[in-house]
DNA sequence: ATGAAAGCGCTAACAC
DNA sequence: GTGTTAGCGCTTTCAT
């Protein structure tokens, strides 16, 4: 046993003790429920005060109450999109005096499962998923149990699960619409997991693109990414040693276009004299690249604070399933697009 | 209540049924505890396989045992510095499994003690609390319980705090010995919150270098400021507004030196011909500013990596105390830096 | 409106 | 080596 239990614990039964009533009425001061007599119910507060009571939310949660803990299931906590993300999460969980249990899975996938089954067999109140890669696999057991969940920035499998998403397809429509209006007609793709639908959505947004501008598609120029860093490099060198190379690069994360940015610098191409750069999410980081990068923002923010919402809502109103939503994307036009050179 | 359970809560009691043993013995097996018999053993991991058994962490904790979790009280965990020490501790967790309650306290300080308290009644077998500004409210509670607890970049009350800091003031030393080395007698300082350890040792070690160097120590020169972005723009408009205004600043993060930058691109200034500029942790940034920070590098991952480590064998091993540790600073010279014009 | 009592799933003595 | 049993602190019927 990690620590000894001190007489400061102090239980329910000491405060109905001290304001000299039973200990089934503490619990519905505590909670809130059922009619208690103002008078007990003051008896009852200023014992509370006094000893300074704190419920234990395990026991709570053990004998069936809610934990008021909601599980968070991210791939990667240490990213600017992720980061932005849960300061949404953190803003409404901290309105509400929810507490948080974070689970990052990097290359555990197999974890996932476990994790999952974890919270919800009491653990958690609700889960709030980032980005999974392979949902199948727990989503089925969440809903056989009833267990509130929200896809974060990835759809479900089917209309049954509640997501929040961002305008994918739109967004790429748009990037890459920009690019032609400013005169391109060989456009570069860095695309995200091909095993994401976001990531699916935003390469279909610039095939749309170029097929509405009458501009043709060239399979050469799209190179599967995996939203890092590296990959953007990697596919920007890929691009560049083309026999015919692009004027622009659309990549599908900012955090790649910034691999991108990278490999052009040390190729001494200037951007975006020589190539045309653009992204995607609107990290901080996208404002500070030199030049300042061109983007398409997703309220990353908002998604995590809307998914939250939605996540206590259904919990505090289990028959009222949430319903999914889409937030909308916009361009950001900062320094790294132009005109390509005549 | 927020779910139903359902038949698929297989508890320690099905297990004992499906092995035909008792349900203690199932406990045995599962926490590796005292002898069992192999075969025993055996049968009941079988049919702990075969249920899909999973440990109700709640009841374990609630029971006396241990919670498998640990907290982690941070002030924002939104910024590069934090990202970096959470890789650290995500790192060690995920190799040891256990689970993470994440706490984050803006300017909710009151409730840092609520929290702590929580955690320490069962919720967590242990704390890990990065820079916390006022842990007196809440350490001597912990203490008392014999809780297990580490800080990360502050050192506690006195020396029975287990902690895991860099050198800060050797840090501040050699950030300014650099800057003096180039040339400069006029450098600016903007300091950390005061009422950290950590900031204070920095302003010491700027305060320490320019007497060893018999660079005389102008008061005007030291502005305060916060950690945050913003007020090392503040600051650094400060320093240019002085009759007599420094030819080089040390800001006391790497994000206030950014937000120093800022203010001088928009004055005109040059960095570093017309200001050299230096920073301290090395979070990411640093090396993508234009120019590219120099700075004073603090092993933030092995901080927290370090912090966990100890935590964990704290846990495991409640008798043996960890030691704290110091962790050496760095410095990186980029392009921030330079000798000052003639 | 309030009290009594039965568990929630598990650990940790204590028996045998 | 394994079974029995008493709680851990709380929510929730069920009485009253």
């Amino acid at each position: 046993m990690a620590h000894k239990k001190t007489l400061a614990d102090i239980t329910i039964i000491d405060v109905a003790k001290e304001a000299g009533v039973s200990y089934s009425t503490v619990s519905r001061v505590v909670n809130n429920k059922s009619y208690v007599k103002p008078e007990t119910r003051d008896k009852v507060t200023q014992a509370m005060n006094r000893l300074g009571y704190q419920v234990n939310l395990q026991a709570r949660s053990l004998a069936g109450g809610n934990s008021h803990v909601i599980g968070l299931l991210v791939h990667n906590m240490s990213t600017q999109y992720m980061s932005e993300i849960f300061r949404g999460i953190d803003d409404v969980l901290a309105a509400h005096n929810y507490e948080l249990m974070l689970y990052t899975t990097h290359r555990r996938m197999t974890k996932e499962s476990t994790y999952v089954n974890m919270m919800a067999r009491g653990l958690a109140d609700g889960l709030l998923i980032v980005l999974p890669r392979q949902p199948e696999a727990y989503i089925e057991s969440l809903r056989a149990r009833d267990f509130p969940y929200v896809l974060i920035d990835q759809v479900g499998i089917d209309e049954n699960d509640v997501s929040v998403t961002a305008t994918n397809f739109q967004g790429g429509y748009e990037a890459t619409s920009h690019l032609i209006a400013l005169g391109h007609r060989r456009i570069g793709k860095i695309t995200g997991w091909m095993d994401m639908i976001g990531a699916r959505d935003r390469l279909d947004g610039y095939k749309a693109a170029l097929a509405d501008h009458d501009v043709p598609l060239d399979p050469q120029l799209i190179v599967i990414g995996d939203f890092e860093k590296s990959s953007g490099y990697r596919g920007a060198a890929t691009l560049l040693n083309l026999a015919e190379p692009p004027t622009a690069i659309f990549a599908s994360n900012d955090v790649m276009a910034q691999g991108a940015l990278e490999l052009l610098r040390e190729c001494g191409r200037h951007v975006p004299q020589d190539m045309s750069l653009i992204g995607f999410d609107d990290i901080p980081l996208a404002a500070i690249l030199s030049p300042p990068l061109t983007t398409l923002r997703q309220p990353m923010v908002e998604m995590g604070r809307r998914a939250t919402q939605m996540l206590l809502d259904w919990i505090s109103n289990p028959e009222q399933k949430p319903t999914s939503v889409t937030l909308p994307t916009e361009l950001v036009q900062r320094e790294s697009t132009s005109s390509p050179r005549p």
